[in-house]
DNA sequence: AAAAAAT
């Protein structure tokens, strides 16, 4: 099983334990979602928040019937029109230009169609919008980022928190090869990213306040640079909380978000707030709703309506723990190498180290990321991982965010069938605790996972990936 | 209960 260089057109397998394996098979390498996605996404609606009205009738979307499944809640008095091109939005001739050439879209994605005239137009309200994996959600945040920028200010203008480093990097990455051609300057602001700052051959560090235009970081960098001066909120335009319901979870961001989002407040009353993510629970969902200022958007879809189409999804039955690596092993690892690349999710950083001594032992070469590595050797793995020079990752929730099961779940198949590419996702389950929680997955998406009849019969998984379009 | 992220 020699790692070997991947061909484009590969698909990847993921497993994910979660007390639990995942297995997820994929087409391609992890990558971000395309605007002119052609995969049939089904965005719904749902909702009737507090005193919010919905509002249908200025809304072209509502009168295409592909479309009628998305539903928007507006609390302002602005008439919002979908943008069915890119030239409807009066975006700067540079902008559009990388969208065609260097984004290779065509046209808005549903989600962008929607929320892009909601972002780009004044009075520029606060939005919480909810978007597939793969819908083209990042699109809307790095265009709308660039989009309020006026390129003659040398000064920070815009700034996206996202709760992980690689997510942040994949983040610039995308914001980079939009604005390609505008001139715009975007750095990182992640702890240990290389800045420009100046080592004084002692211990303490001199860092130039940032003259970026376009910021995009981890929280607690963000803040920590905001508070030590040297990220100006004067000039902010736009504040971007990508999986915001990790990052307003009690659990997960929120101090550091509410920080930074006070801070900003404070001195800048008037800057929008976009919040972007796949899943929002109800509570993240009320308080996001008390912390936007009074008017504002929402674009919601139903759970049922999330699961990625393109994406099949199986549950495997597994006696005990032996089983689970003879499924990886002979299973997910040798269909994997055939079908694509791999990515193995574990609940923990120890049974990510445990399952990866495991394989290189009996002659695997996989790779494994999680928190506790430096962080040079985590962009090298992921990078490695992207660039298809490996075929195998066991990750922990560091690739996948979310914060319940059922979230986390999405987060996780989210990673397989990027673009609408093909992909399979494997649900390893051993013991009651495991299909408890499946049940209860199922039960939160009002759908019915098929199962691999038998974790050791080969044609069970054939017809499976066969179903899932990959063999 | 675990993981991620600031010092």
């Amino acid at each position: 099983m020699a790692a070997t260089a991947a061909d484009s057109a590969t698909p990847t397998i993921s497993a994910a334990d979660m007390t639990t394996h995942l297995a997820v098979l994929r087409h391609d390498a992890v990558e971000e979602p395309s605007s002119s996605s052609k995969s049939e996404e089904k965005i719904a609606s749902e909702i009737e928040i507090g005193n919010l009205t919905i509002n249908e009738s200025n809304n072209k979307f509502f009168h295409d019937p592909e479309s009628s499944n998305i539903k928007t809640i507006s609390s302002g008095d602005t008439p919002y029109a979908s943008a069915f091109t890119f030239e409807e939005l009066n975006l700067l001739p540079e902008l559009l230009k990388g969208l065609y050439v260097e984004m290779k879209y065509e046209k808005p994605s549903k989600i962008q169609a929607i929320s892009l005239p909601m972002i780009l137009n004044p009075p520029y309200l606060d939005l919480i919008a909810q978007a597939h994996n793969g819908s083209g959600k990042t699109a809307c945040f790095t265009l709308g980022m660039l989009s309020r920028i006026d390129p003659k200010l040398k000064a920070p203008q815009a700034f996206c928190i996202c709760p992980t480093r690689e997510l942040a990097i994949q983040n610039l990455e995308v914001l980079r090869k939009m604005g390609k051609y505008s001139g715009i300057t975007s750095e990182c602001a992640i702890r240990s990213a290389f800045g420009n700052e100046i080592h004084t051959g002692k211990k303490q560090t001199i860092r130039p306040p940032i003259t970026s235009q376009i910021v995009i970081g981890t929280p607690g960098t963000i803040r920590h640079r905001i508070s030590f001066n040297k990220l100006s909120l004067s000039y902010l335009k736009i504040l971007v909380l990508d999986e915001a319901d990790h990052m307003l979870a009690e659990d997960g961001f929120k101090d550091d978000s509410v920080n930074i989002m006070n801070k900003i407040r404070c001195v800048n009353p008037q800057c929008q707030v976009l919040f972007f993510s796949a899943t929002f629970n109800e509570t993240v969902k009320e308080f996001a709703a008390k912390i936007v200022k009074g008017n504002h958007n929402q674009l919601f879809v139903k759970k049922e309506e999330l699961s990625l189409q393109s994406v099949k999804q199986y549950k495997v039955n597994c006696p005990d723990e032996l089983a689970k690596v003879m499924v990886i092993k002979d299973r997910i690892l040798e269909f994997g190498e055939r079908v694509g690349q791999t990515i193995i999710f574990v609940r923990t950083r120890n049974s990510a180290i445990t399952l990866h001594r495991t394989l290189v032992e009996i002659g695997y070469d996989v790779t494994t990321i999680q928190g506790a590595l430096k962080q040079e050797d985590r962009d090298k793995i992921v990078k490695e991982f992207k660039d298809g020079l490996t075929q195998v990752l066991i990750s922990t929730d560091l690739l996948a965010r979310g914060f319940d099961q059922d979230q986390v779940y999405m987060h996780r198949i989210g990673r397989a069938g990027r673009f609408g590419r093909k992909g399979a996702v494997f649900n390893l389950l051993c013991g009651d605790a495991d299909e408890t929680i499946m049940t209860k997955i199922e039960n939160h998406f009002g759908t019915e996972i098929a199962e691999v009849p038998d974790w050791r019969n080969e044609e069970d998984f054939v017809v499976a990936l066969r179903s899932a379009g990959l063999l």
